[in-house]
DNA sequence: CGCAAATA
DNA sequence: TATTTGCGG
């Protein structure tokens, strides 16, 4: 769950009216975790709230990355979905082992699903082997279906994301967590959705939010530290690759970097403060790699948004997902008109499909 | 989340 | 017309 940046970054409200005919990468994992987290019918967490179809599978990512891209389209914003490849061995590893697991679980799911044994099914398709596999398995088939790009990061997608604005391919990177900045992202946007508002944790309550943006220069002038050095602080506060140190919080973390410039001058001095025990020199080092040279997808051709496809997505959501025709075909008309008048923006500002002049690299 | 129907 | 409620399978 990302690093925890936001006590100490400045974050600008945006408006809708600067997005329209903008190129927006989405941490496609980030915002469907999103989606799990507020598509349910209680205010518990488990698994039970979660809407099942009648083939006892969750269906929020379908309804809401539907709706999403619906929204996305509404207000002139092309989105780029990417998601995660084989994720960093620092990070929660996705062997090989699982991808086997998965391709049987999928396989034991059916069986149950053609045996009408609706338990078995249910638990089978609520399993941490099958469930987020299928997930993002079907995420793609339907954003296939509705002619939306997406990329699959050798990496994260967040550091593919990054990558995307830094070169000047997008103009922002969509994700709710704040590790893009360690990425080097310079433009972040974060709740970009329609309701603007968000669950109060545990409860069956909500709080207004705003569209932000995130403009990483800014901040590291703001901050008077570099990059390199914001990278140094998150690892102290905790990343998905890192815990961090305990004792340590974001503002702590600020101090002791801008007084001592890098870790290393900070354990040395500060050793007997904390518990710098597990941030070995090797750990320091792997860590900073995977944010100042990620692993990224670089060739990306054929980036188009095309008509959706209707009978693919019918197929997957009505004939798969027994999702209700009436809801699923009002929607696709929404779509299509938004997708029209979303092309005739964009045909007319054609200048956005030349790459700019790569942004300038903080890091040389 | 996002929609539609109900409510003030 | 603006805000709340309940539902999606």
């Amino acid at each position: 769950m990302g690093v925890k940046l936001q006590n100490i970054i400045v974050r600008k409200h945006i408006r809708y009216q600067d997005l329209v005919g903008k190129i927006i990468a989405i941490d496609a994992p980030n915002i469907i975790m999103g989606l799990f987290n507020f598509t349910r019918k209680n205010p518990d967490a488990s698994d039970a709230s979660l809407i099942l179809d009648r083939t006892q599978r969750p269906i929020f990512h379908l309804y809401g990355l539907l709706y999403r891209v619906n929204f996305y389209y509404s207000k002139g914003i092309f989105p780029i979905f990417c998601f995660d490849g084989k994720v960093s061995e620092l990070k929660r590893v996705v062997s090989k082992d699982q991808l086997k697991d998965f391709l049987f679980t999928q396989k034991w799911y059916e069986l149950a699903v053609k045996e009408s044994n609706k338990k078995l099914a249910r638990q089978i398709a609520l399993s941490k082997e099958y469930m987020w596999q299928n997930i993002i398995k079907e995420s793609k088939q339907l954003l296939g279906a509705l002619g939306i790009p997406y990329i699959e990061s050798p990496a994260s997608a967040e550091s593919q994301c990054a990558y995307l604005v830094k070169k000047g391919i997008v103009n922002f990177s969509n994700s709710q967590d704040f590790d893009s900045i360690l990425f080097g992202c310079p433009s972040l946007i974060q709740n970009l959705s329609k309701s603007l508002r968000r669950k109060v944790q545990g409860k069956w309550q909500y709080q207004k939010i705003q569209t932000l943006h995130i403009n990483l220069h800014k901040n590291l002038k703001n901050l008077q530290i570099s990059l390199f050095q914001l990278i140094d602080v998150g690892i102290l506060i905790g990343t998905d690759y890192f815990p961090g140190i305990t004792g340590i919080g974001p503002k702590k973390a600020l101090t002791l970097i801008r007084k001592y410039k890098n870790i290393e001058t900070l354990i040395l001095k500060e050793y007997q403060n904390f518990d710098f025990h597990e941030l070995t020199p090797y750990i320091i080092k792997r860590v900073r790699k995977i944010f100042v040279f990620p692993e990224v997808l670089e060739s990306l051709d054929n980036i188009h948004w095309n008509f959706p496809n209707k009978t693919r997505v019918m197929s997957l959501l009505c004939r798969e997902h027994h999702l209700d025709k009436n809801r699923v075909n009002s929607n696709l008309a929404k779509f299509e008109k938004n997708y029209k008048t979303c092309r005739e923006n964009f045909i007319f500002k054609k200048d956005y499909l030349k790459p700019k002049q790569a942004t300038l690299d903080y890091l040389l």
